[in-house]
DNA sequence: CAACAACTATTGACGACAACAATTGTTTCA
DNA sequence: TGAAACAATTGTTGTCGTCAATAGTTGTTG
C-alpha cells in the first residue's frame, strides 16, 4: 500500500499551503495578503491592466479582484483609471507608492522562499522552479 | 523587476492549489474530500492510530481530525475503538471497507497525479519528487 | 435605428477550509 | 488529594473559491 508521501500531488498540495502561510506571515505587518502582492507585482511587469485581465492572468474570480484593488487603492499602492475607449473598463495601475512597496519588500519576499527551499542546494533551486514551472506553464493553455 | 512566475515559494502556492483541485475533483463522486483521503491512505499504512496522532502526522488540526473521521465512519471506512489503557483516546482503524475502497480508487488517484505532471518525464518526474520530499521533511522537524 | 446579445465591474450568498479558543472528561504526578 | 497535562470535542473566526444576480455599456443585426 503506497504510503501518504509517496504522491507527488500530494506534496504539491502540502507544500503549497506552506509556502501560502510563510508569505502571509511575511505580509502579516503591511497589511496585505498574498493575493494583493501576486496582483501588486503583475502590475510591477506591465503598464497597466483591465481588471479582467487581471483576473484571467492571476487566476483569481472576477469579484475577489474588486476586494483586492480596492484594498490596494486603500493603501495608495494602486488606482483605478477609466478606460478611454471602453466606459465599462477600469484600467488599474501601480502608483509610485506600490512601487516604492515592491522594492522596499523585495529583499524579504525573497527570503520567505529562500527559507522554504532552506534544504535544497542552489542548483537543486534551480531545477526544482525549472520543473514547477514547465507544470504551471502547461496549465494555462 | 521580477515577473510573477519568478519566485518559486509563488509557484508552489499555485501548484499546490490547483493539485488539490483535481484530487477533489477526482474524489468528488466518492463524497469525500482531498483530506479524508489522505487519512485514509495514512491509515492504511499502519495497523491503527490515536487522533492526536493522526494530526501530527498529517498536520491538520486536532478539531479537524473529529469531522474527518466523523464522515469516514458515516460512510463505514473507518472506526473508532476505545483505547485499551487510556480512556480519553479513541483509536481509529481502517475497515474492510476501506481497503476495499482505496483497492479501487488507487489506480485512479495515481492518473490525476499523472495528468498535472503530464509535461514532465519520467525521470524528471522522479526528480521532483524527490526534491519536494526533501522540502517536506526538512518542515516536519 | 431599435431590439437584442455579449461583456465589465460589482455585490451578495454559500460552502469549504484552516487556525484558535474554550470545554469536558481522563490521566499523571507532585 | 490537588493541580497540571492531555485527548477529543465543540464553537468561532477569517479567508478562499465558486456561483448567481445586477447595473451599466458596447456591439450586432434584423
Amino acid at each position: 500500500m503506497r504510503g501518504l508521501h509517496a504522491d507527488t500531488g500530494y506534496l504539491l498540495y502540502r507544500l503549497g499551503l506552506r509556502s501560502g502561510q510563510l508569505f502571509n506571515a511575511f505580509l502579516q505587518e503591511s497589511g496585505l495578503r498574498l493575493r494583493h502582492y501576486a496582483l501588486l507585482r503583475f502590475l510591477a511587469t506591465i503598464e497597466g491592466a483591465l481588471q479582467r485581465e487581471l483576473s484571467a492572468r492571476l487566476g483569481y474570480d472576477p469579484s475577489a479582484i474588486v476586494g483586492l484593488v480596492d484594498d490596494l487603492e486603500k493603501l495608495g499602492f494602486a488606482e483605478r483609471r477609466p478606460s478611454p475607449d471602453d466606459r465599462r473598463s477600469r484600467i488599474v495601475v501601480l502608483t509610485d507608492e506600490g512601487r516604492a512597496f515592491l522594492r522596499d519588500t523585495d529583499e524579504t519576499g525573497l527570503r520567505v522562499t529562500q527559507d522554504l527551499l532552506e534544504p535544497l542546494g542552489p542548483a537543486e533551486r534551480e531545477t526544482l522552479h525549472a520543473l514547477l514551472l514547465r507544470i504551471a506553464e502547461a496549465g494555462l493553455a
